[in-house]
RNA sequence: GCCCGGGUGGCGGAAUGGUAGACGCAGCGGACUUAAAAUCCGCUGACCGCAAGGUCGUGAGGGUUCGAGUCCCUCCUCGGGCACCA
């Protein structure tokens, strides 16, 4: 293609365009209460080193037809985008470019604005921020103490100021378990035992309330990248998302986020937003309720203290023939025999050894070690061997169970292997139903005494109850979902707003004193070791003293050292948008009600790699802002929309090396480079497989029109599909046909446009088809059919001799939101002295879309036989008799009896025969 | 292993239970041109047939229905997520 091409030259027409969207601030959003807000949102995007490549645009370019639509509908349309530019990803680049992360950062988002602006996005660009802006994430930091002042309220289960804590405690309405960590509510009021509490225990038991508290917990620690990974950056191979490095369990002092407290409402308000269903299932699974019981055993040889497990299945109570604790139960030594002692510490040190990875995937086969003590069933007072295995985990539950070999696989195989008793409790309904071992199904009990005979639902409940009644146990829910570590030792990311006294006193810095800037440091690299026995040391501990240390009534403290994580920013940058510059508060309410509306944004688009963690830290934030009264909506994104990812053919040589993908010749199906043969395959566009193609090229080549056009051409949105870059002709032919018509070669307007209606009744028809179809289209986000309606539309146009300005001005109308440089220019030529993008969306007339005639096709036992034009309106005998006078349909009727006729009015009559 | 989402021409993909393959790419033939590019017209699922037309055809096999790519059951296969969560 030659993009000096006389006619449509868009190397002129798109600068020229967004220069005038920009002069003209087109796109502005401001808060006009007159019309219907819309709030429509990209997922913050990560400004790259290597730049777009054209998978990325292909949100960008959806949410920013819709807004346009949107607009053009009447609604009042906020759409930006910022950066999200903190954290690890940022960082390693600038490392492995010797540049400081703040001169990167600040490039890159310049190459990203400038790869955006030239795709004609219409976005309010006033409103475009960074995270790793001191305006920005001074906020973030304000929300940090939000958190830190903050407890659940276990009974309302809702977010409040620990100051309300406090005035209950201390009015006693609630009680302080100091043993538990919980908060206890009791019919009496009474302050005793908390006014018994010396100050340390006072301060104690509030910050194992508070929302963002320091604990000393095994966390993912990742000795290369020098930092503390989240579970959910570390891979299930036990290695660390970003540079696949290994992590391993270590106890540390971290910052956590007591994301658990909000578990249930994390879960039930998923039935508020309309999102994907697999994406709501993730998260279901993620967080991952269990209902169940949770049952006390006594021990044998050690009266009064007891062992807390808990069960799904306590139906299977009687079938118990062993326990496990996870190694790192806390009563392990008290359990453990003396006897036993040294052979369960050699299995301790075994296991500790090992990665996460070892102990998960790798270790397929079970292993454990009896600690010769027992414990008593409380439904039979049957002594039961205890086991410690590394097959339970401390982290889920109490970190002890009931084994039940005959009804769960697990405690099958390691029953089996270890020769512990494996007794049966449930046979099938159904008998002759899988019988074998272990069975996990449904079914009635045996062998369990009183219980035998009942279904196991009912079982469960009994026991349950039984057990409740005697104080040895209760229905008990359990989550998956643990608490959010939320500090890593980076440099390159929000400082937290914390100081540490000399006596361990902890204070938040005041709201007057934020930000708390990231103080410039030239050494920024993190440590990083290959010992995974080696402390982190956080690099903002090698700042200079006057940052780390500060003064406080007359006290000297030491700054939190620690920086938040990648997700921080991200957690509530939709807020910003709202309103970017306020200097006074995150976002003003009134601004904020304005725009989040009923369901808040009402469109967010985004990539499924996101299922989980921003999306559920965003939920879990914005859920606390709303308790507090911050925000007005219990969730913070109505409307979900995932886009799938766009592959490119990729190719790799005998040795498995990736060959550039531009450079390949292709011959009778085979692919070679360099004369040399190599393997196609499909991948996910990158510099790691070669394969990238940038918008830039696609620009420059065809146009930022045409590149819009062919990426929402190339098939649904939402499914995976490969880039090739042959099939872009099409597009742009489909351009420049619709730009032929309306401009002659001279210049001037096409001698094929008539003033006034338009005279061609199959024009006018096909144009009203074409309002409905793109109409249509467009709200349920599938543009790839919208824009076939179009070409289809435009292949007509060429046809026909004349049609009306009128019909080519909505045509440019239904184009504008796809290719709006282009609409811009016609619409211009055709004589309007307003944006296009302002006009008004074409409405259809449903009247004109019926015509007199409508075909019936004719089939014959359901087969095609033929199709005729009938009157709209015709009767059933009426079309019986034109089928039958059809050819075809006299032939394959003949000599058959016509048994039944099926007629649908306007759509098929149907002879079935015999 | 469990839970999602797919499988339709040479390719990307269209099809409220009602003509499978819209639209586009690639390919073939033609027009225009000194020639090319651009553009336009025609053909293009497979098989049989001069044609009219017929038979088969949406991963495989069964079923429901007058009629199934579409609904139900079983299986194969690709992609994604979770994975000792008691």
């Amino acid at each position: 293609m030659d993009q000096n091409s006389p006619d449509y030259e868009f190397t002129n027409i798109e600068p020229t365009w967004q220069k005038y969207w920009d002069e003209h601030k087109t796109f502005k959003a401001s808060e006009d209460t007159s019309k219907p807000k819309y709030y429509i949102l990209d997922m913050f995007p990560y400004p790259s080193g290597a730049g777009l490549h054209v998978g990325h645009p292909l949100g960008f370019v959806a949410t920013d037809i819709f807004a346009r639509y949107k607009r053009m509908k009447g609604f009042n349309v906020l759409h930006t985008m910022g950066f999200d530019a903190f954290g690890l990803p940022a960082e390693q680049y600038a490392i492995e470019h010797g540049v400081h992360p703040a001169i990167s950062t600040e490039k890159n988002i310049a190459n990203m604005r400038r790869q955006l602006y030239q795709l004609g996005l219409a976005h309010d660009k006033e409103r475009s921020i960074s995270t790793t802006e001191t305006s920005f994430y001074r906020w973030t930091q304000w929300i940090f103490t939000l958190l830190y002042d903050c407890y659940c309220d276990p009974e309302e289960q809702k977010a409040k100021p620990i100051s309300d804590l406090l005035a209950a405690l201390e009015a006693g309405t609630v009680q302080a378990n100091t043993e538990t960590k919980k908060i206890e509510t009791s019919a009496e009021q009474n302050a005793d035992v908390w006014n018994g509490l010396s100050d340390n225990e006072k301060t104690d038991f509030i910050s194992s309330q508070r929302l963002a508290y320091m604990s000393e917990l095994p966390v993912n620690w990742c000795p290369e990248l020098g930092t503390v990974l989240a579970n959910e950056e570390v891979t299930n191979q036990g290695r660390s998302e970003r540079g696949n490095f290994p992590v391993y369990k270590r106890p540390l002092h971290q910052w956590m986020l007591r994301i658990t407290t909000f578990a249930e409402r994390l879960l039930e308000d998923l039935s508020l937003v309309d999102w994907p269903e697999p994406i709501k299932m993730m998260q279901r699974n993620w967080i991952g309720k269990s209902e169940g019981t949770e049952i006390l055993f006594e021990l044998d040889a050690i009266p009064g203290e007891k062992l807390r497990v808990f069960t799904t299945r306590a139906d299977t109570l009687f079938g118990a023939t062993y326990m496990v604790l996870a190694p790192e139960h806390p009563l392990l030594d008290t359990i453990t025999t003396d006897d036993q002692k040294a052979s369960v510490e050699t299995y301790i040190a075994s296991i500790s050894d090992k990665s996460d990875l070892e102990r998960t995937d790798l270790a397929k086969d079970k292993t454990g070690i009896f600690t010769g003590n027992y414990a008593l069933n409380p439904v039979n007072g049957k002594s039961i061997p205890i086991w410690v295995a590394d097959y339970v985990l401390m982290s889920y539950g109490s970190g002890a169970i009931m084994a039940v070999p005959a009804h769960d696989e697990r405690d099958f195989e390691f029953a089996t292997k270890f020769d512990i008793p494996i007794t049966q409790v449930i046979e099938p309904f159904e008998k002759g139903d899988a019988q074998e071992l272990p069975y996990s199904g449904e079914g009635r009990l045996i062998n369990s005494e009183g219980y035998t005979g009942m279904s196991f639902k009912e079982a469960g409940l009994k026991i349950t109850q039984d057990l409740e009644e005697k104080g040895c146990g209760k229905l008990s829910i359990q989550y998956k979902l643990r608490d959010w570590l939320f500090s890593r030792q980076r440099y390159w990311g929000e400082p937290f707003p914390i100081l540490h006294g000399e006596d361990g006193e902890i204070i938040p810095v005041g709201e007057d004193q934020l930000p708390v800037e990231l103080p410039p440091m030239e050494d920024f690299r993190p440590r990083s070791y290959s010992d995974p026995d080696t402390l982190p040391t956080p690099p903002l501990g090698r700042a200079t003293e006057d940052w780390t240390s500060v003064e406080r009534d007359g006290k000297t403290y030491r700054r939190e050292l620690n920086t938040m994580p990648q997700w921080a920013g991200s957690c509530w940058y939709y807020l910003r948008y709202i309103d970017p510059t306020n200097s006074e508060a995150f976002c003003s309410p009134e601004k904020e009600k304005y725009w989040m509306g009923e369901n808040g944004v009402d469109l967010y688009v985004g990539g499924a790699e996101h299922a989980v963690l921003h999306l559920l830290y965003a939920r879990f934030w914005h859920k606390v802002l709303y308790d507090l009264g911050h925000v007005s909506t219990k969730e913070p994104f109505g409307k979900l929309f995932n886009q799938g990812y766009i592959q490119a053919a990729a190719f790799v040589d005998e040795r498995g090396r990736y060959a550039p993908a531009t450079e390949i010749e292709e011959k009778d199906g085979d692919f070679f480079y360099q004369g040399a043969k190599v393997k196609r395959e499909f991948g996910k566009m990158g510099k790691s497989l070669k394969n990238s193609v940038s918008p830039d090229e696609v620009c420059q080549e065809y146009g930022a029109d045409t590149l819009r056009l062919y990426l929402m051409f190339l098939g649904p949105l939402e499914s995976m599909k490969p880039w090739s870059s042959k099939g872009i002709e099409g597009v742009h032919r489909f351009l420049r046909k619709i730009w032929r018509e309306i401009v002659a070669i001279d210049g001037k307007l096409s001698s094929k446009i008539t003033d006034g209606d338009e005279t061609d009744a199959e024009t006018t028809r096909l144009l009203q088809e074409t309002i409905k179809k793109v109409t249509e289209d467009v709200e349920a986000l599938r543009f790839n059919t919208a824009i076939s309606q179009m070409m289809i539309f435009a292949n007509h146009l060429q046809k026909v001799k004349k049609f009306s300005i009128e019909s080519v001005q909505t045509l440019l109308q239904l184009l504008s939101p796809f290719a709006p440089h282009m609409a811009e220019e016609l619409w211009n030529r055709l004589g309007a002295t307003d944006s296009i993008s302002l006009s008004q969306w074409p409405s259809f007339d449903p009247s004109k879309l019926e015509t007199a005639e409508v075909r019936v096709v004719f089939q014959i036992n359901g087969k095609f036989r033929g199709n005729a034009m009938v009157p709209r309106d015709a009767s059933q005998e009426d079309v019986v008799k034109v089928a039958q006078a059809d050819k075809r349909v006299i032939a394959h009727l003949a000599g058959k009896e016509i048994r039944k006729i099926i007629y649908i009015p306007g759509k098929i009559i149907n002879f079935v025969v015999g």
